[in-house]
RNA sequence: GAGCGACGAAACUUGC
């Protein structure tokens, strides 16, 4: 049972929709047919796999789906941008729709440039937690709206790390570098994320040295970080240091691969994108 | 009767 979980877990995660249908008959095949840990579990990897028909089809034969049942569906439709069919699924089988179920349908809003839409739902919501109120931050800043983050960024009543990164984004991707810079170093509390997000930030501003700088002296770093400085020297006629970089890069991932073969063909290098290119390795 | 309980929502990188 919990191999089965794990399994399907790890094709939500690499969208591998192949070998979450070979799971999913093994699991029909079993004792565990029934249980709806592992049915909630295939809905919700049919849903990252892009598959929402096959979602509603598990859900609609389940005798007894719980709450998670719902919320997934909810969260597969509105993260596809099916609003309609997300609202309409949280409504016909919530009374008193929960938080989750809420945010997940603010952040398809979001998504999907229903700013208005979020905004009636989240004064609508009778509880709202720490995700929601960040979601809405990233909601406005999305549109533009960097003044009204800021403003729900303020009077939020509680503030993890993932809202800090997200209001530093908001302020970096609307122009407000200085203030990004000023909430950084004001940070109760900085992972990966926040790092990135500045280093992007400056590199975005086209501050090189200051991207480059930041980007030396982060505690920890991911393969995302190195991305963004990959990308940064690519785009900033820097090709000969993103490939240094990227030939030292301890591992690299599609993003990574595709952004060396774009910034070879954009600088002319056919053969030498190509050659990227054929160097990419099958995935297993 | 109460609490807890694997599975659901938010932030960073390429392209679509």
């Amino acid at each position: 049972h919990g191999s089965f979980a794990n399994a399907i877990k790890e094709c939500t995660v690499a969208r591998d929709l192949i070998r979450g249908r070979r799971i999913h008959s093994r699991i029909l095949e079993s004792e565990h047919r029934g249980s709806i840990f592992l049915i909630n579990l295939l809905m919700k990897m049919y849903g990252r796999c892009g598959c929402i028909g096959e979602a509603q089809k598990i859900f609609n034969e389940t005798p007894e789906p719980n709450r998670y049942s719902v919320s997934i569906l909810i969260s597969a439709y509105a993260a596809s941008g099916h609003l309609l069919e997300a609202k309409e699924v949280m409504e016909s089988n919530m009374e008193h729709p929960d938080v989750v179920s809420q945010t997940s349908l603010l952040t398809g809003y979001i998504q999907h440039g229903k700013l208005d839409a979020a905004k009636a739902l989240f004064d609508s919501m009778g509880h709202r937690n720490v995700v929601s109120w960040t979601a809405m931050v990233t909601g406005f800043a999305r549109h533009g709206q960097v003044k009204e983050a800021k403003r729900l960024f303020d009077i939020m009543p509680e503030r993890n790390v993932i809202s800090w990164t997200a209001m530093l984004t908001a302020l970096a991707q609307n122009g407000c570098l200085e203030q990004a810079r000023e909430l950084f170093s004001n940070m109760p509390e900085k992972n990966v994320v926040s790092w990135n997000a500045m280093v992007q930030a400056y590199a975005d501003a086209g501050l090189i040295d200051r991207a480059r700088e930041a980007f030396d002296s982060m505690p920890v770093q991911n393969l995302a970080s190195w991305n963004v400085a990959l990308k940064m020297y690519a785009v900033n006629g820097l090709l000969e240091e993103a490939e240094v970089l990227f030939e030292k890069s301890p591992e690299k991932d599609t993003v990574s691969w595709n952004i060396m073969v774009q910034a070879y063909l954009e600088d002319d290098q056919v053969d030498k994108a190509e050659e990227t290119f054929d160097r990419i390795p099958n995935p297993d």
